[in-house]
DNA sequence: ACTTTTAGACTGACCAGTCAGATCAAAGGG
DNA sequence: CCCTTTGATCTGACTGGTCAGTCTAAAAGT
């Protein structure tokens, strides 16, 4: 009956057609993802309703609609677009620390103080992902499987030079390893927001690459 | 008007008052849990309705109403009872590993593999705990806190103790490092069931064994 | 001119929780 | 043994409310 479902339709996919999505737009889109993750990481998904995004966002409810084609689709782009910081993050941290004439273990540490600035600047959206990443039968099942593999990579990447370079043991389980460091980032990490918020990045960074360096099992100073 | 809905509401609460709740009872609410948790897992909690945790369990709703105050009831008993089995599991590796004459970096290893053994088994309760243990605003966020309390404190005990046997530095941030360990031995559990079911626990344990005993940032054979 | 946003009424589906009555299992009576 | 009673347990149709998504006509914005 209208053009507008069309439009809609093709701009909520998020495919990123050739034509630009206008800047009014985008700063409409940030806000409704500004006000979900926030939403979504205290309530859960289902129990966050489109009219509390809208209000929050300080928007109309048809705005969403005319934005994202459902509260799904919101959702797979908020995760989708969050992610692809932390992913970035992660990267140029590793890759300044190598440029700068560090090993590859400096490039490890210095990823864990990325993983943790990232997660003290945005927790809400961590806590999303941990919240849905090992949820089977989901409908967002491969936008978190993607988001996780491009993260896992990063690490997987600077592990493998690690031990070409021969700073690693070959008997290094590449994949175990990167997904069991993530994994004590990100749970140290939200662990440190909600339940010790005053310990300072220092202290937990410190925790961790003591952990990390082998100073715990090993009984070094 | 009647006596039933007391009796009702005093055993739904499961504060247990001195009334035994008779056998047919406990049988009914384990298959609730065996249903929820599993359910729960896979959709979150508001996504899985009332209706289907009572089909999968084979009992009509009505029956969950008879033996939980309400939904949310329902699902911190499951918690709480869920919780307190991985608890014991881990408290009872490290005693009998100590026991046995082992070390205290023994026992933390013991701990790891109990709590892979401890997800193998029941990965969809891990799955809970980590989806809410982070949330804000949550009617449950008591029963999370203290059963997150019991669980770390077992870790803190034995790190506490490898400290004062000189086992380990005593530069050693008890609370964080226990918190990070836990956290890894989570994650690495819940990704390796979800992503790479394949591998076998010694693989897991042998990669996180590693890491804790600093052969990762020390290049050690 | 064209895109984007507004305000909010509306619908159709879905769902937590209720309740009056059915069923069970155990204990006693005959 | 079979019958009755009693309280505990279970049943499922029903209610009242909630929510995703639709739609419209008009107003901004660029």
């Amino acid at each position: 009956m209208s053009v507008l479902p069309v439009s809609r339709g093709g701009a909520g996919d998020g495919t990123a057609a050739g034509a630009a999505p206008g800047p009014r737009r985008a700063s409409t889109r940030r806000r409704l993802f500004d006000a979900a993750v926030v939403l979504i990481a205290e309530q859960g998904f289902s129990a966050t309703t489109v009219d509390e995004i809208a209000d929050r966002a300080g928007v109309a409810k048809g705005t969403v609609y005319y934005n994202f084609a459902s509260k799904n689709v919101l959702y797979e782009e908020l995760l989708r677009d969050g992610m692809d910081l932390l992913s970035g993050s992660l990267r140029r941290a590793a890759e300044a620390t190598v440029a700068a004439g560090g090993t590859r273990v400096d490039a490890l540490d210095a990823m864990i103080r990325a993983g943790l600035d990232f997660i003290a600047g945005s927790p809400a959206l961590m806590q999303l992902y941990v919240a849905e990443l090992w949820r089977t039968n989901r409908t967002w099942r491969a936008t978190l499987t993607s988001v996780r593999g491009r993260a896992l990579t990063v690490v997987e990447s600077v592990l493998r030079d690690a031990v070409a370079a021969g700073e690693l043991s070959g008997e290094l389980d590449i994949s175990l390893t990167a997904s069991a460091l993530l994994g004590m980032v990100l749970v140290a990490a939200l662990d440190w927001q909600s339940f010790q918020p005053d310990r300072s990045v220092e202290d937990v960074h410190a925790a961790l690459s003591r952990l990390l360096q082998g100073r715990v099992g090993a009984a070094g100073g």
